[in-house]
DNA sequence: TTGGATGCATTGGTTTCTTATGTATCTTTG
DNA sequence: CAAAGATACATAAGAAACCAATGCATCCAA
């Protein structure tokens, strides 16, 4: 099962963010791993969706790179900058506070709970 | 206070399908100030969004409608077709499921809950 | 009588994502 | 050892969903 498109639609930046912060540096290819077993294969990320949103958000300072070598591979891990991680946070809480607007609006709580 | 509008991308369908199963029927400007009382202003519907919505929703079949006049000015009441409200529910329980996932994903829910 | 609210609608542009493609390296398997 | 699949980067064309702006028209209150 995946989840239509849709809906996963406007949460990318802040998956990518929120991961960053827990792990100091990843790199694309980890990223959409990660998602996909974090969340038993329900989001998946695909690469032309990633890579641009990587490249904005370094252009927006809010990440850097590093490139290592593994072999002859290259690889490029980033990682939050400061203004990163405080722009990380605003985005987690604001939404936290959607989504609960969300469980309001669709009534997604028994009301007993 | 507003949500970014990339937060709220995506949830518009399932919102005003929701809506519609609670109320029977409304019509097009009530919905946005419904949701705007409801959210306490943090979700604004703008019409430009909106009615292409309403109009693909009911050229799906999953809408109908049923013009009114109130005095001279037209309304434009919309209701939930039989498949409409079994889309619905579909829709509905898949953003309860993803929601799950985000808070699950975010890290939202202390530990010790 | 003018501004604001109500109520419909479309158009042009932007953002965000998907699909497809490209290049290259490494590993596993028949 | 050849081929397929995984790893790893990237871009380009197009679709989808939305926003801002505008337009038309009615009603009401100041």
């Amino acid at each position: 099962m995946v989840y239509s498109s849709e809906l996963v639609k406007g949460t990318l930046k802040t998956i990518v963010m929120k991961l960053l912060t827990d792990n100091k540096k990843m790199y694309g290819y980890e990223i959409t791993q990660r998602v996909k077993e974090l969340t038993a294969d329900k989001i998946q990320i695909t690469e032309g969706a990633l890579y641009p949103t990587l490249h904005a958000l370094e252009a927006e300072g809010l990440l850097t790179t590093q490139t290592e070598y593994i072999g002859k591979r290259v690889r490029k891990y980033y990682s939050l900058s400061p203004t990163g991680k405080t722009r990380t946070k605003e985005r987690v809480s604001e939404m936290a506070d959607f989504i609960n607007t969300m469980i309001f609006l669709l009534d997604l709580k028994p009301k007993t709970a």
